[in-house]
RNA sequence: GCACCCAUAGCUCAGCUGGAUAGAGCAACGGACUUCUAAUCCGUAGGCCGCAGGUUCGAAUCCUGCUGGGUGUACCA
């Protein structure tokens, strides 16, 4: 919130810059304000006056030296003197900003009073951003991989929420095809031999534990009346119903909740394949060989085309994945976001040329793949494997950690990284587990507004508090670090990175603890008590803004 | 073979549209509990940012090539 004053005041001397004939507009947008590494160099650093350099000379003005540059706008900045306490030109032209201590403790007042809503914009941005995740098709539990995408994908959208979009969950899913077909087959051989009888389970067939638990409700519903059927239509029905349900329960632990569920076979009863082929081939991007339908995907930079209907007559899976997206398209969204497992890749390309092929617009489509996850125990592997079912799932994972320390572990990691999830670390309850420490501070600054309250020193009205008496460097540390949480929020949701968040909170928790074992919050000096406790309700309201933001708790003791 | 992702401290990883002297946690070593929760803190040590070029005032960051790992490359999804 700082850093946009400061950015809004150089903006103003750019342009003042621009009308006194000093430099161009050759610069506008291209310059930046950040926070500096090390010591010495300010709260804030703009490299304004090297771009300004560099960009006159690109654009064929004359070179002024950069340096100069920083003097000049030195000068434009006096008009705003009352935010800085000092300003420095160094390096090749760096300009240093130290700000006035006053303007970091009048944080305090804006963080109490905005509460819960702290760090999130005040008015919506009016766009509509449609998040689509998980999308695993019932065929089985949602696996550790899964766990990964449906904290990832609701994370994502949790963040475009605080960014002011007006976001919908959405799961598209598939329950028709050959996987399914093999799921029926699988139950009615389990069915059958739950039975005692002669049953034949599939070569591929899904081996978990769960077609058993399917099984066995069939029987207890239906006794052996399905025992002659051939048809596996009943057998995988039931287990779509099974496995919904228990897909729903796990993300419902998780506290994810969809908007909308979208069947691909909706886009078969529509029509909606066939018109996208026919549209296609109007643009005569699609062609027959081999008895095939190809879309000619070379059109698009891909070195070699596609099949989009098999010789069988059966689509390929890119086909109703892009009729998918087009009907994404026609409901009108402003930005579409897709995250998927590494393993999708291939679809990508596919996707994208298809909208652009249909006339969309496929860069306001985002997708997010995310590698893998391991999963360590005793500084171990587990070795998973999917087809035999031997693969631990999102809800076994959960009984162990809970959902608090699951969710902060696979946003540990930006989506690029595999991510290691380390079950011991995980599982222990020590300073070494972030998640217990971050929390642990939320807890700590609960219990000393707690103290506090019980001994009559309520905080009370901030209005009343000389925060002035915040002086201490440690203190001034965490409200710069509280001051820039909103910017942060705003940041991570446009990069559609949530991990930063966490980051964030280790580092906020961080400087808290130091703090807290250096100096008192609660102490004789009643003027600098009251002071503190400001600075203990500005944090706890930040530190349990992040964790709710990342879809966690926030306890008051531990 | 081709496409995408990754490569930063012993380990796991940050590093925001290129910025000034490279960051955290863990592990190692040495310290701090009559105190508002020690589930905490303080200190020490640890680096040709995979390799080689290029772009420029300036590169861990951008481009090219190479090496090593992951994923995909089907008329499977």
């Amino acid at each position: 919130m700082i850093k946009k004053r400061l950015q809004e005041c150089l903006e103003q001397c750019f342009n003042q810059g621009i009308r006194q004939g000093l430099w161009s507009d050759a610069a506008r947008n291209s310059y930046a304000v950040e926070i500096p590494k090390h010591e010495g160099q300010g709260d804030y650093a703009t490299n304004m006056a090297m771009v300004i350099s560099g960009r006159e000379k690109k654009a064929g003005n004359k070179k002024i030296n950069p340096r100069q540059i920083a003097e000049q706008l030195v000068e434009l900045l006096d008009a705003h003197s009352e935010l800085f306490a000092e300003i420095k030109i160094a390096g090749p032209g760096f300009i240093n900003f130290f700000m006035n201590p006053a303007v970091w403790q009048a944080v305090l007042p804006i963080v109490c009073a905005a509460g819960e809503s702290f760090g999130l914009v005040s008015e919506k941005n009016n766009k509509r951003v449609l998040v689509e995740f998980v999308s695993a098709n019932p065929t089985g539990p949602l696996s550790i991989g899964h766990g990964r995408q449906a904290v990832l994908g609701d994370t994502i959208s949790r963040l475009l929420e605080a960014a002011g979009y007006e976001v919908e969950r959405e799961y598209y899913y598939n329950d028709a095809g050959r996987q399914m077909r093999v799921l029926g087959e699988s139950v009615r051989a389990r069915y059958l031999e739950l039975l005692d009888l002669p049953a034949q389970f599939p070569e591929d067939g899904y081996q978990g534990e769960y077609i058993y638990d399917i099984a066995g409700e069939l029987i207890a519903e239906q006794g052996d009346k399905l025992k002659d059927v051939t048809d596996v239509t009943p057998f995988k029905e039931q287990a779509e119903r099974a496995i919904f349900k228990d897909i729903n329960a796990t993300l419902e632990r998780l506290g994810i909740h969809f908007d909308r569920y979208y069947n691909e076979h909706t886009l078969y009863e529509e029509g909606l394949i066939d018109d996208v082929v026919a549209r296609l081939r109007a643009k005569g991007l699609v062609y027959e060989k081999d008895n095939a339908v190809w879309f000619k995907t070379t059109e698009f930079g891909q070195n070699q085309d596609r099949v989009i209907i098999k010789s069988s007559g059966e689509p390929t899976y890119r086909l109703p994945d892009i009729a998918y997206h087009r009907e994404k398209f026609k409901r009108g969204y402003d930005w579409m976001v897709d995250i998927f497992g590494a393993d999708h890749i291939a679809t990508v390309p596919d996707v994208l040329a298809g909208v652009k092929a249909l006339g969309y617009d496929e860069t306001r489509v985002t997708v997010i793949l995310h590698q893998f996850v391991t999963l360590m125990r005793d500084g171990k592997q587990v070795k998973m494997s999917t087809r035999k079912a031997n693969f631990i799932t999102v809800d076994e994972l959960l009984d162990e950690v809970g959902q608090d320390v699951m969710r902060f572990f696979f946003l540990m990691r930006k989506a690029d990284s595999q991510l290691e999830f380390d079950l011991d670390l995980a599982t222990e309850q020590s300073k070494d587990n972030p998640v217990f420490y971050v929390q642990y501070g939320h807890a700590r600054l609960a219990s000393i507004l707690r103290k506090a309250d019980e001994q009559g020193q309520g905080p009370g009205k901030i209005s009343d508090v000389d925060l002035g008496l915040l002086t201490q460097p440690e203190e001034e540390n965490i409200l710069k670090a509280i001051a820039g949480y909103p910017a942060l929020v705003q940041q991570a949701a446009h990069d559609l990175a949530p991990h930063r968040i966490v980051f964030y909170l280790q580092e906020l928790a961080g400087l808290f603890h130091s703090y807290y074992n250096k100096h008192r919050f609660i102490s004789e000096d009643r003027k600098l008590t009251m002071a503190r406790l400001q600075l203990s309700r500005g944090l706890r309201i930040v530190l349990g803004n992040g964790l709710r933001l990342l879809g966690m708790t926030a306890p008051d003791s531990m």
